[in-house]
Parts: structure tokens; C-alpha cells; sequence
DNA sequence: TGCTTGTTGGAAACCGGTGTCAATCAGAGG
DNA sequence: CCTCTGATTGACACCGGTTTCCAACAAGCA
């Protein structure tokens, strides 16, 4: 091989004296080689520090290892903590994340992705809520030839194709928690519209009020956006009520960081006047203050499931695709005084 | 082309009537073509919906298109800014974002970031703090023939492979404008050491105090790490200090928040009795209370310019490497009451 | 010993693009 | 009408792998 270039399988059989088809079948590990000639080549292959051309591989194998991840950012820690996740997953492996955020109020979405997909080849793609609870992009994807695993908050497709956390449970439970500490008006705080993970939430409110013999009062509930902005407001309505809740649980953490502004300035203190419980336990949430009762999901491991379920189908049958999650309670969420 | 195939530049070729080379020529939009047989061979390619497969295109050229971003998450929020500002420049073209999480304690760390650069062929990297002020990496990329662009806080390399922001400049514009708030007794909370960034921002806190005129106190300055719980602990340390600060610059603002943790346990009303300023503008920054004085570095500009010095080395000299960040005032800075 | 069977290794084609270089063609000039 | 020139276009090898097909060889069996 010429000086500065890399080496290739052709040097590597050269080298070695076998020829290329010997040597591919080193690498791919094949099971019909004499043990002998495979150390030699392996030998010849450590010291030249030859590493197959991916795209070589891929062409001829008609098939790359390229997964994307299509995200329209939700938040910063769970897209990061999901790319860590997958990385856990793919890192002693061929395979290579590629990502790709994307606006999910664009017109050309859809075209956007399969743009995206066609264009990278893509063996297969990882989609993050709330792009993921759109079946028209999940099969946009597949129609590509893409195998999909969608990351979500309820049963959205096949075990095969999904993880996806139980957030009606831990809601319901976080809320039965508040009814534990003596709390019998619970406001809420809900996403937004259209969003199946603000559904369930809801949903797991409705669950957890009834399982404590509690009736909602819609006058304390309110809906937002999950950004903090809509959290204050949501605030601000929910304690100007008539008979203004002694604890909320907001759908998501930025939200419950807003909520927690709009009551320090009508002057009221949290915990002491207010309770209030969080979703997603982001970093924000142990860093405001008083530090945010919250649930936590598992994203590192999920997305780790998931990448799984991408790279080796096989096994995806026998892994989980429910997580439950857990009440990280800090100092947000206290008993009641009166 | 077979049924379900993608189709390729053969189908292509031969349904326009014209010859492989000729299709190629299209696609790259080579000047010596006719018109005519430019328009019909995009008409079939249109019809066709043919994408040229980027393995066999990056076979053929000896190059490819994926440029890998290596980071060890100083900040989720950054790194994620940091994604979006580098797809800002790469959406339209044919590049494509390939990330990498690394450990910076691994002892394999430079092994495993050549294997990864070796292993997928990267055309180019960025490389994110503190990484990137790590000459030995930087080294590494460049042997293996990758073009490499560090973000960094100071000059760490050659304009064409650095984009940087001057936090020197910015911390020293900071303290003298707690300095005209009327404070004297101003606090500092340095990053870890051997972080540029620490070094820089403790270099413009100097700058800042003896532009004001004024002598920093070693008995309200302390080191953290960057993290929550060490600007909690450097806080508590300030705070119990004979003469305590009554303002604090602290180098980000997870260490802020958690000065303002230990302000709070203390008793102490912010920004009534500390004032105090952080860096970084991260979501927490603006959730917490009160809303935090701070320093914002424009990342998605930075990182969108530094990708376009990865794909258009051409243009890198004309592009700007250093760039200024703004003081966003909330309201955790007051003027001295005293 | 001769024949069958199973391993192992090689030649050549192929994956889907690009580069080199020669062939072709139209219009200009003589 | 013929040659020359520059603009277009195509034939063919090649990038670095994998796969197909087949030959060579060793072991197992009668």
C-alpha cells in the first residue's frame, strides 16, 4: 500500500499470503476457517492496524449501520440522556448514531425525514416524543425499508418497535402520595393537546384522585405547553382560584419550575402553602428551590432497549418495552398542615 | 430495477438513454453538459425519485460525508445547542451529524476516539470542552486525516479550527458591572482546574476587580467543579467567611444555583442580601428564583460557523473565530443596598 | 487403495458510484 | 467539401469490500 494510505483488505491478503475472500472471512468471523490461518491473518491485521472501509462493507452488503435518531427536541437532558443511552448500546458495535433534530411544525416534516432517511441510508430510526406518537412519520420510515423504534409514554406499536415508560401509573401514584400527606385539593397541570404523553398524565391524575376518593375540581386544573411560560400562567390561574389547591402536580418539570415562580410572587411559600410534584426529574429539578418531588423515568436505559431492539431484531421480541418509573421525592411536596 | 429496489444510476442511465457518466455529471452538476440532456436525465431522476447512495458515492470519492461531534456532556443543554447550530449549516448539503459520547477519565479515551474516527472514516470533527482543549486529541483526529474544529474559550488553536468565545471579556464586563451595582466585597466560585474555560473566567474576574478598583479577597473565593453540589459546598464556604461577599460571580450557573442553595440555608435572601451571577445561560438559569444574572454565550451561531469551517475549509479563514457573549440581567443582581 | 464427503482457498463478478481518456459531433475556417 | 477545434458524451477501470462458484485438498469409509 502506498505511504499515508490506509491499509486495505487487498494488503492484509497480500501480506498474509491469502487471499481477499480469506481475509472477509476473518472479519465477519466466519466458522468454516482453519484456526491457524485465521491467527495469521489476524496477526497481519493487528500490525498494520487494518480497519474495514464501512462504506465498502455497506455497498456491497446492500445494507449500513447507520442509526438515526429524529427528535424535535422535548428537552435537552432526555435527548442527550437517550443519545447516551443508544451510545451504551451501539458503542463495541459497528453501528454509528446519527442524528437528526427536526421541526415538527413544519410543512415538509414528513419529507424532511424520509429526505433525510433516503439520503443517509439509514438502517434504522430511533423516533423521540412527540414525533413518535405520529404513525403517519413511523411509517413514512418503514416504507423506506427503516426499522423503527419508537420512544413513548404508552403502548404505541408492537412490543418490537417500543419503549416506552408507564406515566399513567407513576402519576397516579405520585398523586396518591399527595392524598397520603393529607392533601385533598390536588390541582393539575396538564400538557398539551395532542400530545399522548399529556394524556396519559391525565389520565393517571383521574386514576390516582379516584383511587384516593377524591373528585377533581376543574377550576384548579389548567393546561399548558410544558415550557415554563405556560406553567406560571397555569399557575397564576390555579391559585386565583375561589378555593385555590394546596397541591399540584404539573404534567412536566419546566412547567412546575413556573408554577413555583407564579406562587413566590403572589408571596406564597412552597412548600409550606403549596405542594408541588414535577415529571421528568431534570436537572432543573434538583436545582431550583426547594428541590423538585418528581417522577423520574429511566431514559438512559430505555433508549439503551431500544437501540437493542434496532441492531439485533432477534432479541427484540425478549426484551422489555414497558419501564416503570420512580417518585424521586425531595423537599417540593409535604404533608399537609391544616 | 427490481420491484421494492432503490433505484440507482444504472436505472437512471439506462431509462434516459444515456450513459452512467453522463447521469454522474448530472448529480454533480458538472458545467460541460448540454442542457437539453441535463433536463432529461433530472426529469427521469425525478420521476425515479433516485437518491445517489452515499456509501458507494464515498467509496468511489475516497472521502466521505459524516462529520462526528466527540464530547464528554459538559452541559446537556450545550451539547444539544451545539447539535442544532451544526445542523443549521449541514441540513441542506449532503453531510450528515454523527455523535459520540465519550468518558474523559477512560484511560482508552485517545484509542477509543481514534477507533471511532478510523471505524467510520470521519471527514471531520468537533470537538467540544474540555476536550478540545486537549492538544493530544486534537493530534490524534489530525493524523487519521480528519479535518478537526475545536469550541473552546480561548485561542486554542488556528483560526480556521477554532470557534471560541472571550470569557474573559465577558466575566470582566460582569464584576465591573456588579462594581457600578455599588458591591465591593464581590465573591468568585472558579471551575475545576485545568478547565480553560475556569482559567479564562477567573483571569476576567481579576481583570473585572482591578478595573473597578478593587482587590480581590482570597477568603470569599473558592474552586468547585462545575457541579451542583460544589458551588453548594463553595458557597457555604464563602457565606461563613468573616466578611461574606455580597455578591458572588459564580463560573456557571449549576454552581450559581447551588450557591444559591446554600444562600438560602443560610438564611440569607437573594438577591436582597447576595447578589449573585452565573454563566453559561442554561434553561435552569432562567426556571430557578430568583431568575438569574448571567452570562450567554451564542453556542448555535458558534457551532453552525464552525461547521462551516469543517465543510468549507475554503471559506474557514473569512469566518469569524472568537465571538462575543452578552450579560443577560435578571434579577438575582441588585445594587448594594448599603 | 479408490471413492465420497466436507473444508478451505481462489478467481471473478458485483455493489453503485467516480476518474481517465478517447470518441463523437457540430460549427468554423480554408 | 475537408480539416480543425472545442464541446459533449461514453467505455472502462477502479474504489474496497462481499458473494458465487468451483477447484484443491484432507479425512472418512468400504
Amino acid at each position: 500500500m502506498a505511504k499515508g494510505q490506509k491499509p486495505t483488505i487487498n494488503d492484509v491478503a497480500r501480506i498474509s499470503g491469502v487471499s481477499k475472500k480469506t481475509v472477509s472471512r476473518v472479519i465477519n468471523k466466519s466458522p468454516l476457517l482453519n484456526q491457524a490461518t485465521r491467527e495469521k491473518v489476524e496477526a497481519v491485521i493487528a500490525e498494520l492496524g487494518y480497519v474495514p472501509n464501512p462504506q465498502a462493507r455497506a455497498l456491497a452488503l446492500r445494507r449500513n449501520f447507520l442509526i438515526g435518531l429524529i427528535h424535535d427536541n422535548p428537552n435537552a437532558q432526555m435527548v442527550l440522556g437517550v443519545q447516551e443511552g443508544i451510545l451504551d448500546t451501539i458503542r463495541k458495535t459497528e453501528f454509528a448514531l446519527v442524528v437528526r433534530p427536526v421541526d415538527r411544525y413544519s410543512p415538509s416534516l414528513l419529507d424532511d425525514i424520509r429526505h433525510f432517511i433516503e439520503q443517509q441510508r439509514l438502517y434504522g430510526v430511533m423516533l423521540l416524543p412527540p414525533l413518535s406518537e405520529r404513525d403517519d412519520i413511523a411509517d413514512a420510515c418503514r416504507e423506506l425499508g427503516c426499522t423503527v423504534v419508537r420512544m413513548g409514554s404508552a403502548k404505541l406499536d408492537e412490543d418490537e418497535h417500543l419503549v416506552a415508560s408507564n406515566d399513567r401509573q407513576a402519576v397516579s401514584e405520585a398523586v396518591a402520595w399527595l392524598a397520603e400527606l393529607g392533601h385533598s385539593r390536588i390541582g393539575f397541570i396538564a400538557g398539551p393537546e395532542g400530545f399522548r404523553s399529556a394524556r396519559e398524565r391525565q389520565e393517571g391524575f383521574a386514576e390516582g384522585m379516584a383511587r384516593a376518593g377524591l373528585t377533581p375540581d376543574p377550576a384548579i386544573m389548567a393546561r399548558g405547553t410544558y415550557r415554563f411560560e405556560s406553567g406560571r400562567a397555569a399557575g397564576e390561574q390555579l391559585l386565583s382560584a375561589k378555593a385555590p389547591p394546596t397541591a399540584v402536580f404539573s404534567s412536566n418539570d419546566e412547567m412546575a419550575a413556573g408554577l413555583l415562580h407564579a406562587a413566590r410572587e403572589r408571596g406564597l411559600d412552597v412548600p409550606e402553602d403549596l405542594s408541588i410534584i414535577g415529571f421528568d426529574d431534570t436537572a432543573t429539578a434538583a436545582h431550583i428551590w426547594p428541590p423538585l418531588t418528581t417522577v423520574r423515568w429511566p431514559i438512559r436505559t430505555m433508549a439503551s432497549t431500544a437501540a437493542l431492539k434496532l441492531i439485533e431484531p432477534t432479541s427484540a421480541g425478549s426484551q422489555p418495552s414497558m419501564f416503570p418509573s420512580d417518585l424521586i421525592r425531595r423537599a417540593s411536596a409535604v404533608e399537609y398542615p391544616g
